[in-house]
DNA sequence: TAGAGATTAGTTTTT
DNA sequence: CTAATCTCTA
């Protein structure tokens, strides 16, 4: 770890005095190159609170975060002034919005209004029921915001009646989202943008503030972040983007690579540095990722090496399907953990959708072999912790009508959908929150006694909280609210034995993370609430770096390595996914492919199944086009059973394997 | 209003 | 074949 930087390494942090482009492969050492800079930055004399560092997941925060920590303990130099910000493109958006709230009409307990959230409301702006045509609508906004696109400039490009009717409800949509007190995701970027249009001094504020802007994973950002980071820049245009164009898998959220070429033009000073040399995998995987990748236009040439010698060849497996599959890749990890007396953490399963998972983790479960599930369903995606968010939520924000519905229908108090219906046709003749409904006279009139009563009762909870979240410690109202609700005889009432259990678990360990958040960073019960909505992992557990295998999507994986790695579904329609060939979006999907290949340390296992089972019936595969597009000869059969007189064949060269492979599947 | 049972859609990645 | 939504009854 403490070697020294390789020449290019050592250029792309010693480059301060003009805007810097570095081409980082897979695997070249870029966080190493961002934390060391940071380092020397900092020892050049510029104050800390002047830098800042951007990541696109809050892992890849947390991370650097630790890294400059160490760097900084090693030097033996106390960070002068203030400290680094690290932090996501959210993140930071938020601390702007925060901090800029008032300028923007915004109340200081503003909610973040996730996706769930966003649906009805969409939903209703476009006057669908139809729940696809209204995540359609909802998408398309997205798409539109992060694309710097206006209202009436979506309008006068939409192609059909379905866009027409989503540039109609995004012409609303902002005002829609103001009456709640509340913004999304992508307003996290595109609010401080339009706030730094408006008003002078709010945009000098933030273009001076930051001396120098590093951002990691360069070739993800997209308009609204590019505008952003630009806008951080300011005028002295010092900066360290790092980035891989053949990472870039980001393009479905708008991402753009043409940010790497416009980046030439906005800064003709710009100085590229590329870095090469791979400390990660072995020639094979390389040689492997490079035919792979050779396969897509290139705008920077680069051509990854490695010291680390040929290793192992990598193994391609056919399956009967995907249970076969799952129990193939399980069978295979006890016999290598066993061989090589590695540990369970040493190995990865890597798939393109989510859903894929599930036959894995059957196996996995079958065998008692602990695992984690990374960018599925988060934490903080878990109903049992939105449901206590919502309380949050609704104690900063009283005008968050749909933190209020889930708040006050769980646990079940008696209010249904008929008093909701009640309540909103008061809301809404007023222009009130539904929370203020509840003490319109109007209501009272219309309104169930019972309901009216047990409504009052929760509104008298949820003042008494705010009332006390300024002076008192988060964790222990937290605490008092889970109580206070019944959250528990809820769980107990409402799910067998042991879910209830696992689900009362969850809740006590966010009761715990909150308390330790707030007294570690001191932070209110009002800010962890807004940080909450941005955060997608479970930090608590994974301090502890269990002993587990780790289950990931690819575009989650990215940025992570392993020593052995499990690349499933290799199937046409799965990777390449369908919808993306479809939409001519190959190259993206093979960029994707290529991020799962260069996971690898050691040795990489491939898979595809020859059927698969869908709605009951069961459907043929085919080997995915990218099997290939690999070094042929680096690859060797192995795995499912092939018929004795293919299995003579099959031990021959990679390229005769895969035709043999190819044969058995035709079948 | 709330929970149990019937019905019907379901194809990708995430801050 | 699931999982999530919808419908019906106590």
């Amino acid at each position: 770890m403490s070697f020294p930087l390789n020449p290019a390494q050592r250029d792309a942090v010693r480059t301060t005095d003009t805007p810097l482009l570095v081409l980082a492969g897979a695997g070249s050492g870029k966080t190493r190159v961002i934390t060391a800079k940071i380092a020397h930055l900092c020892e050049s004399g510029i104050d800390a609170a002047r830098i800042v560092a951007i990541t696109f997941t809050n892992k890849a925060a947390r991370e650097m975060r630790e890294r400059t920590q160490a760097l900084q303990r090693d030097a033996a130099k106390p960070p002068g002034g203030g400290a680094v910000t690290i932090a996501t493109f959210h993140a930071l958006g938020l601390s702007i919005v925060r901090r800029e709230a008032k300028a923007m009409g915004l109340k200081a307990g503003f909610s973040i209004f996730d996706p769930s959230d966003l649906e009805s409301i969409v939903a209703e702006l476009v006057a669908t029921a139809d729940r696809g045509r209204a995540r359609a609508a909802q998408w398309q906004i997205s798409q539109w915001k992060n694309a710097l696109t206006s209202p009436a400039a979506a309008l006068a490009q939409a192609k059909d009646d379905d866009q027409r009717a989503a540039a109609h409800a995004y012409a609303r949509y902002a005002d829609t989202l103001a009456a709640y007190q509340a913004v999304d995701f992508d307003d996290l970027i595109v609010r401080p943008l339009a706030l730094f249009d408006a008003d002078a001094d709010a945009a000098a504020r933030w273009s001076t503030k930051f001396a120098h802007v590093l951002v990691d994973e360069y070739q993800d950002t997209n308009p609204a972040q590019y505008a952003l980071f630009r806008h951080l820049v300011g005028t002295q245009g010092l900066f360290t983007a790092v980035g891989d164009d053949d990472q870039a898998i980001y393009g479905w959220r708008g991402a753009t690579i043409e940010n790497l070429a416009r980046l030439h033009d906005d800064y003709p000073r710009l100085r590229v540095v590329k870095l090469e040399q791979n400390y990660r995998s072995s020639v094979r995987i390389l040689r492997s990722a490079n035919a792979l990748i050779a396969n897509n236009p290139k705008l920077h040439a680069k051509k990854l090496w490695s010291e680390l010698g040929t290793g192992d060849t990598i193994h391609v497996a056919s399956c009967a399907d995907d249970e076969a599959e799952g129990e193939m890749v399980v069978a295979a990890i006890s016999a290598q953990r066993f061989e090589q007396r590695g540990k369970y953490g040493d190995f990865a399963v890597l798939y393109r959708g989510n859903h894929q998972a599930r036959a894995v983790e059957t196996a996995l479960r079958a065998q008692n072999i602990p695992y984690v599930l990374s960018g599925g369903q988060s934490y903080f995606e878990r109903a049992e912790i939105k449901d206590i968010v919502a309380y949050l939520r609704l104690v900063a924000n009283d005008d968050d009508d749909p933190a209020f519905v889930r708040a006050v229908t769980t646990p079940k108090r008696g209010v249904g959908e008929s008093t909701l219906a009640k309540l909103g046709e008061v809301a809404a003749l007023k222009k009130q929150s539904l929370f203020a409904a509840v003490f319109e006279p109007g209501f009272n009139a219309i309104a169930q006694p019972r309901a009216r009563e047990v409504l009052q009762q929760f509104c008298a909870l949820i003042n008494d909280l705010r009332y006390r979240a300024a002076k008192e410690p988060a964790g222990r109202l937290l605490a008092e609210l889970v109580r206070a609700i019944g959250y528990d005889d809820y769980l107990v009432a409402t799910f067998d034995k042991r879910d209830a259990q696992n689900r009362g678990k969850s809740v006590q360990d966010f009761v715990d993370w909150l308390s330790r958040k707030g007294e570690a960073d001191e932070k209110s019960l009002l800010e962890l609430t807004q940080m909450i909505a941005l955060i997608t992992l479970l930090e608590g557990r994974e301090g502890e770096a269990a002993d587990v295998v780790h289950l990931s999507t690819l575009h989650a994986a990215k940025g992570l390595e392993f020593p052995h790695v499990f690349l499933i579904g290799l199937e046409e329609g799965i990777l390449p996914h369908r919808e993306a060939v479809d939409a001519g979006n190959v190259e993206e999907e093979r960029r994707l492919m290529y991020v799962g290949v260069t996971r690898a340390q050691r040795t990489l296992h491939l898979s595809f199944c020859r059927t698969r089972k869908r709605a009951g019936g069961r459907v043929d595969c085919r080997p995915s086009r990218f099997l290939d597009e690999l070094a042929q000869e680096d690859l060797r059969y192995r795995g499912a059973p092939l018929p004795a007189d293919e299995a003579a064949r099959a031990k021959e060269t990679g390229v005769e394997r895969l035709r043999a492979l190819k044969a058995l599947v035709a079948r």
